[in-house]
DNA sequence: CTTATAATACACTTATAAGGTATACTTTGA
DNA sequence: TCAAAGTATACCTTATAAGTGTATTATAAG
């Protein structure tokens, strides 16, 4: 039920090009972020891949975001690694509800994961980046975004 | 950002327990469940250690609900299974909302995981298997109890 | 036109957790 | 007393997360 640590690292590293505006190598925001340079150009390849950032190699090369902070969602860089932000495999797998691939018809449980985990994506596509870096936004006034 | 399958079948399990009201054996819910017994055995117990199920040993024993399935909510079963309903370790690892532990201050997503990992337990909390096993209630209706 | 810097490609390893089993034991009803 | 249940504990297997290694390619500066 947890997002995973890496795109917990992916955020951060959003957040972290969303404040700099500007090209940053890759060592650089490892740092920040407190990982390998190594893991966090496997990330980075995923922005550059997915289209959120873009990369200049060679010398002064690095990456910066490739569209405004306020065109970027939690909800992109989340699905951008995770994959989609759903709570049950019910709602993946070809929907499979039941153990045995035969069920096709939908669990007393679907509907109910189904409406969870559009109010998660949804609420995680409300806040933009621009939100997140915006010094007159408290971090309760981003939260009222919520619901 | 899933349950887990294991979490998956402790519903289905709780879901037909609370359809029969009788003592069932570990057998024939793992039939129904589509697990192997060994398996089901292994979730029953921890209905048992959790209070959400009795057990009866020897001949005809089996499992039956401790409480009445209007006081067992999802949540109940989640929680037993998966642990808290938190999306992110910022909330869970002692307040460590980065990489080193050094950092105890709340990071820019805390708060928003917080109230995303609340709505989540208050709805799972909100619907019952008295909710779930009612004939006269639609899918739909079940799913007008969230938000 | 060479060199240092930085990203890319792809394969690989390691750690952790999910998912599931084996074996021996205990309790109980017929 | 015996077969049908659950109990206890430990173990195994596999999938996924998490992270690395090595070689290659592109680019700006000198």
């Amino acid at each position: 039920m947890k997002i995973t640590q890496e795109a917990d690292y992916a955020l951060r590293i959003a957040y972290k090009l969303a404040c700099e505006d500007k090209v940053c190598d890759a060592k650089s925001i490892a740092e920040d972020v407190c990982i390998s340079p190594r893991f966090a150009l496997k990330i980075l390849r995923k922005f550059v891949v997915g289209g959120l950032a873009v990369s200049y190699k060679g010398v002064h090369g690095g990456y910066r975001l490739a569209k405004s902070p306020d065109q970027i969602t939690m909800r992109d860089i989340l699905e951008l690694i995770d994959g989609p932000l759903d709570i049950s495999r019910c709602l993946s797998d070809d929907h499979t509800c039941s153990r045995n691939g035969t069920n096709k018809e939908l669990c007393v449980f679907h509907n109910i994961f189904a409406k969870l985990s559009s109010i998660l994506s949804d609420n995680f596509d409300k806040i933009t980046f621009a939100h997140l870096i915006d010094s007159k936004m408290t971090s309760e006034e981003i939260c009222q975004l919520i619901k």
